[in-house]
DNA sequence: TAAATATAATTGTATATACAACTTAATTGG
DNA sequence: CCAATTAAGTTGTATATACAATTATATTTA
């Protein structure tokens, strides 16, 4: 029966999107995280790509999309920067087609400068979403896919 | 005591970080939802700023911002396209510097085409993070900020 | 093994997003 | 009531992101 209409439409999506939670979430936190490690230079997106390679020792591209859900493209250009920085070394990889990643010392050192920050932006997305409901995220990311390779 | 090292660093911020599980998440489930509406020639950003403006009836930018936790800059340039398309009506306000928007017929005929592609996304995003799991990100969200004006 | 297919990454193009600077309009204080 | 301040949006610039097309390399198969 009931062929919804538009209002009811609008009410149910505005009520109910998952999507548009995640999106406004996702804002508010990432914010936090890149207000709070900006005057390193480097963003919240970066700094996981470097934890990401420095936590696997050496990474080939798609590993780390994988682990980050991230498309190759979205990867390949934040790579460069990453590269550019100093952060990051390329080296020929067995497979001709995919180079092999590698978080240099200045990259490692760039973490454990940005280190303190990323607690603080920490701390505070805790104190907004409750540490309950913080813990909640980790462990549904991590359920559905969060660094897995 | 104990000054961590990079490598506890490393260690932590993969471990723990809440901005990379959301971002990874919303990645996700932003791309189920952009997938799913892609046919219909809008996005998952776009419908949602329909939604809003349509429950509101009549919005100034400032009004969606604040739902949406978006910022100005970006909701102009979303608006822009919109009202290209024809799904976004913009009226003079009483206060001369904020303009209203106010969805079009157009547009909430696009609402209702989009519905049915919205839906299916919907419930693939629940069967992706799992019911309760969507319905506490649901909930994460309404508690934080989501929607209040 | 040569051709067909599949895989990895990059590049072109487009949307989403934010900060800083700017413009315009309202409000407030003297 | 005018000057100073505040508020709302827009525009310039930059990062984040994805899809489609392309390039280069591996793998499979006939």
């Amino acid at each position: 029966m009931s062929k919804t209409n538009p209002v009811d439409n609008i009410e149910e999506i505005a009520e109910n999107c998952v999507a548009a939670r995640l999106r406004s979430l996702n804002r508010m936190v990432s914010g936090i995280y890149d207000v709070s490690i900006r005057p390193l230079g480097l963003t919240i997106s970066q700094l996981n790509i470097l934890v990401v390679t420095g936590k696997l020792g050496t990474a080939k591209p798609k590993d780390i999309c994988s682990i980050l859900q991230l498309g190759p493209s979205t990867l390949s250009r934040n790579v460069d920067k990453l590269v550019s920085n100093g952060w990051i070394d390329i080296q020929p990889g067995e497979d001709g087609r995919a180079h092999v990643l590698k978080l240099s010392i200045r990259g490692s050192e760039t973490i454990g400068r940005a280190y303190p920050a990323w607690k603080k932006a920490q701390e505070k997305a805790h104190a907004l979403l409750g540490e309950e409901q913080a813990e909640s995220i980790v462990a549904i990311a991590n359920q559905v896919a969060f660094g897995k390779r």
